[in-house]
RNA sequence: CGGGGCGUAGCGCAGCCCGGUAGCGCGCCUGCUUUGGGAGCAGGAUGUCGGAGGUUCAAAUCCUCUCGCCCCGACCA
């Protein structure tokens, strides 16, 4: 392709409006133009990515045993009421109406409609296993879209999703897609790490996120460096420590701690170490319910843990207010001592504590040598706070180590939830009928492209992995004389005619501008043609990513190029 | 939705506090010279100052309302 007959706007300075480095870099290198919040243009450079990452998703979904179909955008309400997602999506959900006020959404994902496709087509045992696959843009109106394709409203995604006739089926489609997922992003070649994941309320079987690793990541993992556990810590499962032999029950004693809120300060008053304070954090479950759950100083909640063990999908602090309300005490003095009618829960970490220190129920009040049973009762023991680093690893008993991570797929085990709902069943050969077993499997291809620039750039651009890279070599003519003109347009059509995907920078600019777009750019080859070189009788090649130069004759670039091209697309898949 | 900030030329910004009719850099257009890491000189074009209303002889500037955008917290591919 010529530069010069081509739309990519590159930017010399930073937009405003971007803050990480894959939204800046994409702006900057004319891959993207955003339109509205959330919602961009992907520009013909971009939109190369894009479909390279879509033919990889592709071929492996296809190699896995998934089918290609395409659902509509725009789904009728009635759908979704029968899973009383209309109501539950909540305001992520964009609704709208037609000609005939009859309520339409746009779809943010597809469980509904492709169970109502199977529902009206499988009848038999005979017909399943089934897995079925799109690649689609989606709505959701996200709360807080940013970061560019990162997180934005709409976006390219694909979504497939799985019907089995019992568990072990289920389970081998899962597993299969599974391994889809590790060859899709291996391919990218992207660093990536699968990891164990929260399932929510749906609750139970398996789910697997699949991370790039990248420092700007959003989501914090553990993992374990002697085994293969690794997990989100939303999910990570914290041993229980041992038991310990426990120390002489000291008498509960009052001690004044004007001002002192928090754990740290509480400590330092009194001089003890902030893993013998315990926190307690009242939530509000239930029109006129209160659980308090009990964290040691140093660990932190974990409410989704919290919310699966309750069993709910809403958990609130309780307001200052009803904190108040209910001990006489405002936030940072509580504790659950005398604390009355309200449900208590320990993290284990606290139910191997004695003589620790706990908010006094009154204003500037602590206790300390507070005993669980003697002083107050623990109505549930449980995982209730969040991983840490040091933490033993569940598999292996080694410290857990925590990095960051940009989600890119997720693998998901739904059960019967969606099919039981919506009637999806199928004849067993007795004749039963049963609902068919479902699985939904993610992938954002946006946040790919993103996710690829944050784990491969430098700062002066992009440093695309060949796999996904937009052109595969770039010309730079960087001096005008005829000879350098002919020798590069030579090149140019050697290098096409051998379906490499070469552009050639053919604008009438000066060699830095050149040098900086193709920097910016990204292409993982650059060959520099000059007077210099051509004097010598030799282009120059230049690797994006590491900065070698190779200089050869005109005559050996193409071979050489179509080596290291092949090398990296091998070694990578 | 809560908290913070910003809307002035295609992009990045100054001007606003203290009202007097808009400026800088980059880009863009023309010409000449240049041409291996974002060229030099000369000339030129470009603005409903986000929108509406108000105060005033006079508003980018002050007041009210509104819309959009960015950043920080609760969602997810």
């Amino acid at each position: 392709m010529r530069l010069s007959q081509s739309f990519i706007p590159t930017m010399r300075q930073d937009p405003g409006e971007a803050e990480v480095i894959s939204h800046r870099l994409m702006l900057r290198a004319g891959m993207i133009r955003k339109v509205a919040t959330g919602i961009y243009s992907y520009l013909p450079l971009g939109l190369r990515v894009i479909r390279k990452i879509e033919t990889i998703v592709r071929e492996e979904m296809n190699r896995a045993g998934a089918q290609e179909l395409l659902l509509p955008i725009l789904s009728p309400a009635e759908l979704w009421k029968e899973t009383d997602r209309w109501d539950f999506y909540g305001k992520e959900l964009v609704r709208l109406q037609d000609r005939h006020e009859r309520d339409f959404c746009l779809g943010p994902t597809h469980e509904e409609v492709i169970t109502d496709l199977f529902r009206r087509e499988v009848r038999s045992y005979r017909q399943l296993p089934l897995t079925f696959y799109q690649i689609q843009t989606k709505f959701r109106d996200e709360i807080r879209p940013r970061f560019g394709l990162m997180r934005s409203r709409e976006f390219i995604m694909k979504d497939a999703y799985s019907f089995d006739q019992d568990e072990t089926s289920a389970q081998r489609n899962y597993q299969r897609m599974y391994d889809a997922y590790c060859r899709i992003f291996s391919r990218t070649g992207l660093q990536f790490r699968p990891v164990e994941a929260d399932t929510g309320l749906i609750g139970g079987i398996s789910s697997h996120e699949f991370m790039v690793l990248a420092n700007t990541g959003e989501e914090l993992i553990v993992f374990d460096p002697d085994s293969s556990y690794a997990a989100n810590v939303e999910r990570a499962e914290v041993v229980p420590p041992p038991a310990r032999s426990p120390e002489a029950q000291k008498p509960l004693e009052k001690v004044s701690t004007p001002q002192t809120k928090s754990v740290e300060e509480v400590s330092a008053l009194l001089k003890v170490p902030s893993n013998r304070v315990v926190k307690t954090l009242l939530y509000q479950t239930g029109n006129d319910e209160i659980t308090a759950v009990l964290i040691r100083g140093g660990h932190q909640a974990n409410e989704i843990k919290i919310k699966r063990y309750l069993g709910l999908h809403d958990l609130t602090l309780a307001s200052p207010e009803l904190v108040g309300k209910i001990t006489n005490a405002p936030v940072g003095f509580v504790g659950p001592v005398g604390l009355s009618g309200v449900r208590i829960l320990a993290d284990h970490a606290v139910s191997t504590l004695t003589n620790f220190i706990a908010g006094g129920n009154e204003p500037d009040l602590h206790f300390m040598n507070v005993n669980a049973t003697r002083d107050f009762s623990i109505d549930d023991i449980g995982d209730f706070r969040q991983a840490k680093a040091g933490d033993p690893s569940p598999q292996s008993g080694s410290p857990l180590q925590t990095a960051r991570g940009i989600e890119v797929g997720h693998v998901f085990m739904l059960g019967t939830k969606y099919s039981e709902k919506m009637g999806a069943t199928f004849l067993d050969a007795e004749g039963q009928s049963h609902p068919a077993i479902m699985g939904c499997y993610g992938i954002g291809i946006g946040r790919t492209a993103a996710a690829a620039i944050e784990q491969n750039h430098d700062e002066k651009g992009i440093c695309w992995p060949m796999p996904i890279a937009p052109f595969q070599a770039q010309i730079l003519p960087v001096t005008s004389s005829e000879a350098v003109h002919l020798a590069s347009e030579q090149l140019y059509d050697e290098l096409s005619q051998q379906n490499i995907e070469v552009l050639i920078d053919d604008r009438n600019e000066r060699g830095g501008v050149k040098f900086n777009d193709a920097d910016m750019i990204g292409t993982p080859y650059h060959i520099i043609i000059g007077d210099k070189g051509l004097a010598n009788n030799t282009l120059e090649i230049k690797d994006r990513k590491t900065g070698e130069k190779v200089l050869l004759p005109p005559n050996q670039v193409a071979d050489w190029i179509k080596d290291a091209i092949k090398q990296h697309l091998h070694t990578q898949s």
